[in-house]
DNA sequence: CGGCCGATCCACT
DNA sequence: GTGGATCGGCCGA
C-alpha cells in the first residue's frame, strides 16, 4: 500500500485548514505501534481556524498549554482529550505561529482491520471502526502520547499518504458537528458522498450536567 | 439501524 | 467550579 502511495508533502499543509480539508479526503493516515499497523482512508474531516476567527476552535482564545501544537509547524498531530473519555486527532495546518487544524472525523480501515477490531470491540460493523473522531483515534491507537508527532518527516510512528485520487464531484460540504454559536453555521465539514464511514450530523446539544452528590443537606 | 442518556478527566475562568 | 470538536449500552423495529 505505502509503496504505491506517496507521503503528503508538508508544503500542502502550509495553507489554511479550510483550503486543505477537502484535499485530505481520500488520504491515508497510518499508525505503527508495537501492536501492529493500522491504515485509515479519510472520508470525513472538519476545518478549524485560529485566534479570533473561529469561536469553535480550541485556538480561538490564543495559545495555551493544551493547544500549543496548533500554533506549531504544519504536518503535526494535535491530539486532545474530551468528555472525560475520548481522544480526538487533528492535522495541524499553516506555518508556525498561526493556528489552524483539521479534525479527522471518519474513515475506512484499509489495513490492520484485525487490530482495529481488537481496539474497538464495541463496533457493530467494519464501517463503525472509524466512524466518528474518537472512534477513528481509537482504531488508530492514538492517545495523548501521540500529541505533537510529525506526520511528514517519514520517520513514524505516524504517516500521512496522498492515497488514491478521489472523484472531486463526490466531495460534499456542510456545517460542523457538535459546534455551537457562530461556528455552527460555517460549512467547514467535508466528506465523501456515499461513504458508509461518514458520521451522522448532530446539532450542538446544550450540556446538562449529571447531578453531583452534595454532602451537606440542602434543608 | 436509530433514539435516549449517563459517563468521566482536563483545560480554562 | 464548569462544560466539552463524543461514545457505548440498552431497547425497539
Amino acid at each position: 500500500m505505502s509503496d504505491e502511495s506517496s507521503v503528503l508533502p508538508r508544503k500542502v499543509l502550509e495553507r489554511s485548514a479550510l483550503e486543505v480539508a477537502p484535499l485530505l479526503l481520500g488520504c491515508v493516515v497510518v499508525h505503527e505501534s508495537p501492536e501492529g499497523r493500522v491504515a485509515i482512508r479519510l472520508t470525513e474531516v472538519e476545518a478549524y481556524a485560529g485566534a479570533g476567527e473561529d469561536p469553535g476552535s480550541h485556538a480561538h482564545r490564543g495559545e495555551t498549554a493544551r493547544n500549543a501544537v496548533m500554533f506549531g509547524p504544519p504536518g503535526h498531530l494535535y491530539v486532545y482529550f474530551t468528555y472525560g473519555v475520548h481522544w480526538c486527532a487533528n492535522v495541524v495546518c499553516l506555518p508556525r505561529g498561526r493556528a489552524s487544524a483539521i479534525l479527522l472525523r471518519g474513515g475506512e480501515v484499509i489495513e490492520g482491520e484485525r487490530l482495529a477490531w481488537g481496539r474497538r470491540p464495541a463496533a457493530r460493523s467494519s464501517a463503525e471502526l472509524a466512524r466518528g473522531p474518537a472512534r477513528l483515534a481509537q482504531a488508530l491507537g492514538l492517545t495523548g502520547a501521540a500529541n505533537g508527532l510529525d506526520l511528514c518527516d517519514g520517520r513514524g510512528p505516524v504517516f500521512l499518504y496522498a492515497g488514491e485520487a478521489v472523484d472531486r464531484s463526490l466531495v460534499r460540504t456542510g456545517p460542523r458537528t457538535g459546534v455551537g454559536g457562530d461556528g455552527a453555521a460555517r460549512p467547514w465539514r467535508f466528506w465523501l458522498n456515499g461513504e458508509r464511514t461518514v458520521s451522522p450530523y448532530r446539532a450542538h446539544m446544550p450540556q446538562q450536567r449529571a447531578p453531583r452528590a452534595s454532602a451537606a443537606g440542602a434543608g
